[in-house]
DNA sequence: CCTGTTCAGTACCGATCGGTACCGAATACG
DNA sequence: CGTATTCGGTACCGATCGGTACTGAACAGG
């Protein structure tokens, strides 16, 4: 970005400020967190916020990329995994990991930040199907290269099983928000996983 | 109720109205909706809807009866069905139609209501959690019943089944709400399906 | 009719929403 | 140093939030 480096220097942390921000939107949802709140929990003030973020959807927007860097991280190692079987597992195990973390809140920013909203929410709401919607997308891509490699077997229909297990995240995520542990979404993750590819 | 039969009338039908609010909590979940969006869509008056419903947690409450009684019933239906695989057929068949209804909003009232909120949304956010925690509560006692009667292994889990088809259903509800249409969502209910019990 | 009761509409309540104008303090550059 | 520039805090903006007091009309029972 651009540095000035005139004029009196930033007096917090952007990026921790950020990492409590999104920690925020993670448990009240994109409307649910009043600007209170996240200025309360970042340390700073609002005017701060707005010169550092924008506004509140830019802040949103940046604590989803932190989000998707570090806690839902897990997506993008799992599509290196060597085989279509390790990538599934890998996914499921990382969206259980990532919903019921101890030090964070229960479930999926990408689907409770804003499942169903006002209208001033429909951007955030648009974007985050969107964000899943991207997540099946890479995973469909994976799992033709395995169907090309003979990983799977060429009646699997890539784009099928993304959407399953999409499906599976998702309900996990629902899950671990209704206060489900980590021990009884991962049996469930193993159940689903014990047939595949479920064809 | 009570019944006094004294002074005028009431102007509009309740449950139609409380039909039409319905609508909005599910499109808009329970904090986007906002008084005026709900009494523009009942067609009624801020006062008209105090005097008939108490406030708006409780006009949710009575929304949320109507969601389960109706476009949530095949829930019930389903527990009747006469074995383990037809009970769980019939729960995701549903919670797919019900989801991606053409008629009525996307996705699940139960989920997307208040999956996450703010401090003001909090009893609803608890209640709906009970809300799918209890339709898993019958689901397992209806599986129970099925292993009692061996119509499922003695191995099965009830508990773990139960908890397994939430999860999908939850995953239907929250990819319906993204967008996704009934057929693709039927797909995933079949391919789920295809190994039953999933042991 | 008259009286009592309920309904429905207006107009408003204090609180909170997201967002901003303003200003003094703090720093970099000349 | 002087000056330009940015930061951070206060105090405020209009709009909207959920909820309600008040009023007059509409009905039931006498």
């Amino acid at each position: 970005m651009k540095k000035p480096a005139v004029g009196r220097p930033r007096g917090f942390d952007a990026d921790e400020a950020l990492r409590r921000a999104l920690l925020v939107f993670w448990e009240k949802g994109y409307e649910g967190a009043a600007l209170t709140d996240l200025t309360d929990a970042m340390g700073i003030t609002r005017t701060s916020m707005y010169a550092a973020f924008g506004n509140k959807e830019q802040l949103f927007r940046k604590a989803l990329e932190l989000y998707t860097e570090g806690p839902a991280a897990y997506g993008e190692r799992a599509l290196a995994e060597p085989t279509a079987r390790a990538v599934a597992t890998a996914f499921l195990d990382g969206a259980v990991r990532t919903t019921t973390g101890p030090d964070s809140p229960a479930g999926c920013l990408g689907v409770q930040g804003a499942l169903a909203s006002g209208d001033a929410g429909r951007p955030i709401h648009d974007a985050l199907a969107q964000w899943r919607t991207a997540a099946e997308e890479r995973l469909a891509q994976r799992f033709q290269r395995a169907v090309d490699e003979h990983d799977l077997p060429p009646e699997a229909e890539p784009r099928r099983l993304a959407r399953y297990l999409m499906t599976l995240a998702n309900g996990i995520a629902v899950q671990a928000a209704g206060g489900a542990s980590r021990s009884e979404l991962q049996e469930i993750a193993d159940m689903a996983l014990r047939h595949w590819p479920p064809i």
